[in-house]
Formats: C-alpha cells, structure tokens, sequence
DNA sequence: ATTTGTTTTAAACAATTGTTTAAAACAAAT
DNA sequence: ATTTGTTTTAAACAATTGTTTAAAACAAAT
C-alpha cells in the first residue's frame, strides 16, 4: 500500500516549512501551498498539525540519534575504528540535512514532554555502549560524559553555527562547507591525541 | 529617567517567555500575564511584539558575543592564558543563561536578514583577532577555522545539548551542571595538547 | 480645587490561525 | 450506464492573534 502522491506532495513539503520555520511559525497555508495542493488536503491526509508535525520530527530524531547509535553499541571494532567511522558517516549524513541539529535540539527543548516520548531518549543508556566502555578501560580516570561531549560536539557544533559564522567577513569561515568535511579527518587525530593526554 | 516598574516588568516577562516559547510560539497575553500587567501596557510601552522582542535579542547577542570578543581581541595576553580565561568566564557567564546559545542561534538562523542587521555580525573580523593571529603564529598548518570551532563547540555545546542528554537513564550525564564546570579546566589542556599535536 | 499629563483598564478591532463541512469531481467496479 | 468509494475543492467555522481605541484612574503642579 504505497503512498499516494498528494500525501507525499504534503508530507515533503511539511518536511521543508517545519525545519525552516519551526513548529509555532509554520502554518498548515504554508505547508498546502508549498506542496501546490488544498488546503484541506493537509487535515484530510495528516488530521492535524500535530499529528503531522510528530511525523516528521519522529523522523528527524530517528535521523540524527539513530544514524550513530548502531556504531556506538558494536561490540567488535575498537575505540579508534568506531571514532574514525562515525565522525565519517556522520558528517556526511548530517551535511546533506545540515539544519537537522539544530531544528531537533530547538525544537526537543521547547516540548521535552511530548516529543521526548516520541523517540525513547530515556532507553538510550549511555553506560551500556561498547565506546563508553572502550573509553573508560582507556581513560579511567576522566568522565566519559566529557568524552561523548567533546566527540559529539566537535562534529554536530560546526553545523549549529554556520549560518552564523558564514555571514562574518573576510572569511575564515568561507567555505565552510569544505572546512567542515576536512574535520571527517581531523577530529580522529584530535581525539586520539586527548585520549593520549588523558593518560599521561 | 529611569525605567518604570511596570515597564522593567514586562521587559523580565518578555525574557522569560521569549527564551522559552522563541519569538513565534510567544504570545503577548503570555507576557502580560507573566508580568501581571495588563495587556494593553506591552503595546503601551513596548509598541509592537516584533520591537520588544528585538530589545530582548539585542541584548541576548550582546551577552553570547559581546561577552568573549574583549578577550579575543586583547593583543597584551599569550594564547594560553586567552584559552584559559575565556572558558572559565564564558562557561561562568552561559551558566547563569543555560538556554542563551540554543535560543540566539536557533532564532538568528530563523530571521537572519532582520537579526544580522541588529547586531554586527558582519564587522567581527575573525580574521584580525589576536586569538587566531597567534593560534596561526603557533599552527600555521591548520585552518584557525578548525582551531575556533573546536574551542567554542567544547564550550558551547554540552550547554545546547543538556537539555536532551540530562534526560538519558543510568547516566554519564547526571549532574550535567558540575560536569561542565569541570570544563573550565579541562578545556585549556584539551587545546593545549591538539596546538601540541597539530605541530608534530 | 482644577488643570495637566501620564498610566492603566476593558472592550473591541481586523486579521490570521487550524479545522470542519458539504458539495463536487473523479476513478473503479458492476 | 450506474453505483460505489475516494479524493479534491470552496466556503465557512470558531478560536486566537497582535493591536487600537476611548474612557477611567492616577499623580503632580498650579
């Protein structure tokens, strides 16, 4: 049973309105209209702004937590390979949606409750994955919560703050888009380098 | 000619609903009520929504900004003590703010035309900064792009990613709070040793 | 005591919001 | 050709939005 495709029209075009805008400055006009359809094509497919929006966070969440989560809990590769992948894969991942950071943070703050149900954040145990136990037999005497920090924000930040940056003159940040895919390389070498620190 | 009581009010209401709801989702009956104040006086004193909520952004960048670019533009401090003052201050200073970054970035890159001009994103010269002079003096391999992402993506981000992984079971993030006050110390050995390895 | 300017209030406003309704158009099956 | 179920449309809906109005309350000055 494949979806039809005004319901598809609506969906990606709700996909577009609701990350450029956010929830509370999308309108369900907007959406219709972007997706070149009636307006009541959008109630009679979705029911409700809602609904139609929790599908398309759902979505999100499962795009931005769900893409690193399988590589975190591999039992059989190491601490290196799996930093060396997931900042890989990541980067690539997240750069073709590069607003999905911050759209999913921004908008999870402003409805913890009823989005935080949605994708089960509360079952995600940090403690029980192989890198955290990798970290913790290389670096037993630093958090690893100080670990995931600087791993997870070394790659996610650099996508939160481009729009900005861009915009500065002069231009370190020209291209950032180059910069930020030189980092698949570089955030390995530099997170070994902290483990190694960390020992001494 | 000091700002009345009312009008001091409304401004502490329209913070507090604005950093929670953000622009669109904020109401002014939400302020008003907030202010237990009558409804008309938001107008009253602040003449439109869009204008009491550009007073507030005002001076939310002021406060993410203004706060750092003293530090990074002083010519009489070596990069190490420039790195060790400006985490410890700048990790003081968001703590008193948690949901500052989340709110300035997720707003600006909403309405960046309108909020760019406020605020003068376009004449901070990175490039001209003592801070990235000497960090080019000491890595001349490395684009100071990467060098300034790094140093403000640990400081930054465990404060826009707080809210979420406060939320996870068991946790490494327990006591997220102390574990980014630990930050303003291990953040300057972090640095240090990549500046170190970059060189090698 | 009256005048003056300022602040506060209650009510109403026009516009916009998400949603529903009922009819029309359409396609598929008999 | 007619019936059936589905999709699309235009119109209207009740509620909510930011804003304005005009009167009332207030405080300060003469």
């Amino acid at each position: 049973m494949t979806e039809s495709l005004t319901e598809e029209k609506i969906k990606e075009a709700a996909r577009i309105i609701f990350m450029e805008k956010g929830y509370a400055a999308a309108g369900m006009r907007d959406i219709a209209t972007k997706a070149g359809v009636n307006l009541s094509l959008v109630n009679y497919y979705y029911r409700s702004k809602k609904n139609i929006f929790q599908i398309i966070m759902l979505e999100k969440m499962h795009k931005i937590f769900g893409s690193i989560i399988p590589y975190m809990i591999d039992e059989n590769t190491s601490l290196e390979e799996k930093i060396k992948h997931i900042s890989t894969v990541y980067i690539d991942t997240i750069s073709e949606d590069p607003n999905l950071p911050l759209f999913v943070f921004s908008e999870l703050q402003k409805n913890p409750e009823e989005l935080g149900i949605l994708f089960p954040i509360q079952n995600m145990d940090f403690m029980q994955m192989s890198i955290v136990k990798q970290f913790k037999a290389a670096c037993p005497d630093i958090n690893p919560a100080h670990f995931m920090l600087n791993f997870l924000g070394m790659t996610i930040f650099p996508f939160i703050a481009a729009h900005i940056f861009s915009k500065m003159p002069n231009g370190i940040f020209d291209n950032i888009q180059t910069i930020i895919h030189e980092r698949k390389k570089l955030i390995p070498l530099w997170i070994k380098n902290m483990l190694e620190a960390n020992i001494n």
